[in-house]
DNA sequence: AGGTAAAATGTAATCCGTTACATTCGAATC
DNA sequence: GATTCGAATGTAACGGATTACATTTTACCT
C-alpha cells in the first residue's frame, strides 16, 4: 500500500503539499494539484485512514448494543442506523449480545478503547461512569430503550406505556374483560413499561388486575406459543391474549389455532411493533406500529449531536406510535359474555 | 483519557515497562509489575486501541455486505458471523447495501483504506483488483453466496442448485406437474442456482420447462403475495408452487387463502431457508433448511485464515442443507390429477 | 529594481503504543 | 573484589497523516 510520501516523492513535493490537496485543495496552486492528483493516480494511494483515525482521536465509529439482531424490529430499527450513520460519515460496530453482559462489557469497552466514539443501546444500563461525561455533562451514549432518568445522555423512546393502554382499552373496547398478557423477557424494561400500561387501561376501566393473567415470554414465536398452551390450561380461559411483540403473538395464534379455537371468533389476539409478518399473519394481526428505521435513525442523529457538542441538555425524544386494527381481534365471543354479565350480576 | 506515559509517570518507570508489563508480564520482574498494575489502576488506563491498530497495522476489523439485514435468514447468518468474529477478536462493520453499490463501494474502500481486514459478501462481484492479492494470490475476502471461478478468495456456499431439485423433486413425487416458480431478486446468483436445479429436476422427470410458470419476487412478503396474485390469474392454474424463499412462501399462502383455496388441498406451497416463521405459519411450511449461524461462522473463519495467511489455495466450502416437509405440500389435487391425465391421454 | 504582502510550499512536531537495541542492574562464580 | 552473564529496564525509532510554524516564491506596487 503506497504511503502519502510515495506520493510526493511522486510528484516531488512535499508530504504536507499531497495533504493539502487532498483535504483542501484551494491551498494549492493548480499546477501542483495537477501534479500530485497525477501522482495520486499514478500510484493508486488512499489515504489510511487508521492513521487518519487515530490523529485525530475520531473512530467515526458507533457501538450499538442489541439483544439480537434476529429480532425482525431490531433489524428494522437497525437498518436506520445504518442509514443515518452512513449519511454522517459513521460506521457502525453491532454488538449481537444475546443478553450475554460480557459481550455487553467488550463492546462498551470499545468507546474507552477510542475504537468507537459513542454508544447505542437497547437495554436499561449505564455502562459508563461520571469521568466519562463531557464538556456539556453529557455521556457518549444514547439510550434508545426506557428513560432512565439517573443518567445524562439522549433518550430516544416509544411510549410503551401509552401503547399498552392504548392497546388494552381497544380491546376493552370489543367487551373483553379477561385479557391475558404474555410478556417479554424479564427483567427488559420495555416490558415492565408495557405491563404498567395494561394496568392503566384496567384500572380506568375499574377492572380487576389478575396476575393469573400474566404470562411469560421472551419475544421467540416459541415462546408465545408456549404461553398459549398455558392460556388454554387455564381455569376460566381469558377472551383476548395481548402479546408484547408480534413474534409472540404468532407464536400464540399458532397454537390456538391448533387447539381449534378460531381468531377472533374464539380468541383475540393482538401483538406489538407490525413486522412485516403481522399483516401476513392468519388472521392478519391486530397491532401497534413504531417507525422502527425513524427510531434508529434518530437514536443515531442524537449520538452525533452529542459527540459534536450540539447537545447541551439530555433531550427526551418520544417516538409516535400507531394502533393498527387488523383481524386477529374482535367482540367478545357471545357465550362468554353472557358468562360475564352472569358473573357481574352475582 | 490517560495514556501509557502518563501510567509511566505514575509508577516511576518507563513506557515501555508498562507496555511490556500489559503484553508480556513475565518480562518484567514482579515488584515493578505489581507497581505498573497499581498505576494502571490509579489512573484507570485503559491503551488506546486505535494507536495499536495503526502501528500494527491490522485493524481487527471485518467488512460484511449484506443486501438487507431486515431478512430474517441474513440476520441468522450475521448473528452466526459475530459470534465467530468476537471469538477471535475481529468486529464487524456492517453494511446493509439494499442493492446500492454506492453503499457497497464506500465499505469496500474501507479494506483499501486500512479500516477493515478484509471483507465478506452475500452477492457476486469482485470488488478488489489484483493489487489487493497477497503473498498466496488471495485476496482479502471470503465469498459467501456462490462460486466465482476467477477471484481468488474462498467460498462458502450452500448447493442451491441441488437443494433447489431436491425439493422439485419432493414436489414431483407428490404428484405434481405444473409447478409455478416464485424467483429470488433479479440478477441475483442464487436465484439462477435454484432456478437451474428445478429445471434439473424437471428435465429428470421428463417435465417440459415452460417460462411462463415462473414469476418474479424478492424475496419479500409482498413480493408473494403479488406473485401469488398472478398465479392465480394464470390460464391453468399451477398445483404447487416453489417459492424461492420462506418470506415470499409466505405471502403467496396468505393470497391464496383469501382466494379460499385451502393448503395443501388445493394448491402445495414450498419455501426456502426454513426460518422461524415457516414452522408458525399456516399451515407449517415445507421448506429446506440452512444452518444459517453456521454459515456466518464458517465464512469469517475462512477469512481470517486468509488474513493470517493460513489459507495456500482457495478452498470451496458447501454447506449442507435439509429438506423439511411440514404440512404446506401434499397430492395433486383429485380434479386436478384427472385434468393432468386426461392431458397426457391426449 | 527594490520592497512588501500574500500565496505556496516545506519542515518537523504530534498523536500513542510497541519493540529493537542499548544500557544498567544483580547474582553467581572464581 | 572482579568478572560474567542474564534479567530488568530504559531510550528512541517507527507507523501515516495532519498542521502549526517557518521559509520560499510570486505578484504587484512605487
Amino acid at each position: 500500500m503506497p504511503n502519502i510520501r510515495e506520493v510526493a516523492d511522486h510528484a516531488g513535493v512535499s508530504v504536507a503539499t499531497v495533504s493539502r490537496t487532498l483535504q483542501q485543495p484551494q491551498r494549492v496552486s493548480p499546477k501542483t494539484r495537477q501534479r500530485v492528483m497525477e501522482a495520486v493516480a499514478a500510484t493508486g494511494y488512499k489515504p489510511n485512514l487508521m492513521a487518519v483515525k487515530f490523529r485525530s482521536g475520531k473512530s467515526h465509529n458507533i457501538v450499538v448494543l442489541v439483544p439480537t439482531v434476529a429480532n425482525v424490529f431490531f433489524a428494522r430499527v437497525i437498518s436506520g442506523m445504518q442509514e443515518a450513520a452512513a449519511e454522517q460519515g459513521y460506521a457502525i460496530l453491532l454488538a449481537n449480545t444475546m443478553g450475554r453482559s460480557d459481550i455487553e462489557d467488550d463492546y462498551t469497552k470499545m468507546v474507552q478503547t477510542a475504537q468507537a466514539d459513542g454508544l447505542i443501546q437497547l437495554r436499561a444500563h449505564n455502562p459508563f461512569d461520571v469521568s466519562m461525561t463531557n464538556a456539556n455533562g453529557l455521556l457518549p451514549m444514547v439510550n434508545a430503550c426506557e428513560v432512565l432518568d439517573n443518567i445524562p445522555c439522549p433518550t430516544v423512546t416509544l411510549d410503551n406505556r401509552a401503547a399498552a393502554r392504548v392497546m388494552t382499552e381497544h380491546l376493552l373496547s370489543l367487551g373483553h374483560t379477561r385479557i391475558a398478557l404474555i410478556k417479554g423477557p424479564q427483567g427488559s424494561p420495555l416490558t415492565r413499561e408495557r405491563l404498567a400500561g395494561y394496568r392503566d387501561a384496567l384500572s380506568e376501566a375499574n377492572i380487576q388486575y389478575d396476575e393469573s393473567l400474566l404470562f411469560p415470554g421472551d419475544f421467540t414465536l416459541r415462546s408465545g406459543f408456549d404461553a398459549a398452551t398455558s392460556i388454554l390450561k387455564a381455569a376460566q380461559r381469558p377472551t383476548a391474549v395481548f402479546c408484547e411483540n408480534d413474534e409472540t403473538a404468532i407464536g400464540a395464534m399458532q397454537r390456538f389455532k391448533q387447539a381449534g379455537l378460531s381468531i377472533p371468533d374464539d380468541i383475540s389476539v393482538a401483538g406489538f411493533d407490525d413486522i412485516d409478518f403481522a399483516a401476513y399473519a392468519d388472521p392478519p394481526l391486530t397491532t401497534i406500529s413504531q417507525p422502527a428505521e425513524e427510531f434508529g435513525r434518530t437514536a443515531v442523529s442524537q449520538l452525533i449531536d452529542v459527540l459534536n457538542g450540539k447537545t447541551r441538555r439530555a433531550p427526551k425524544i418520544i417516538i409516535p406510535f400507531d394502533l393498527v386494527v387488523r383481524r386477529s381481534t374482535g367482540p367478545v365471543p357471545v357465550t362468554q359474555q353472557q358468562h360475564a354479565l352472569k358473573e357481574k350480576a352475582e
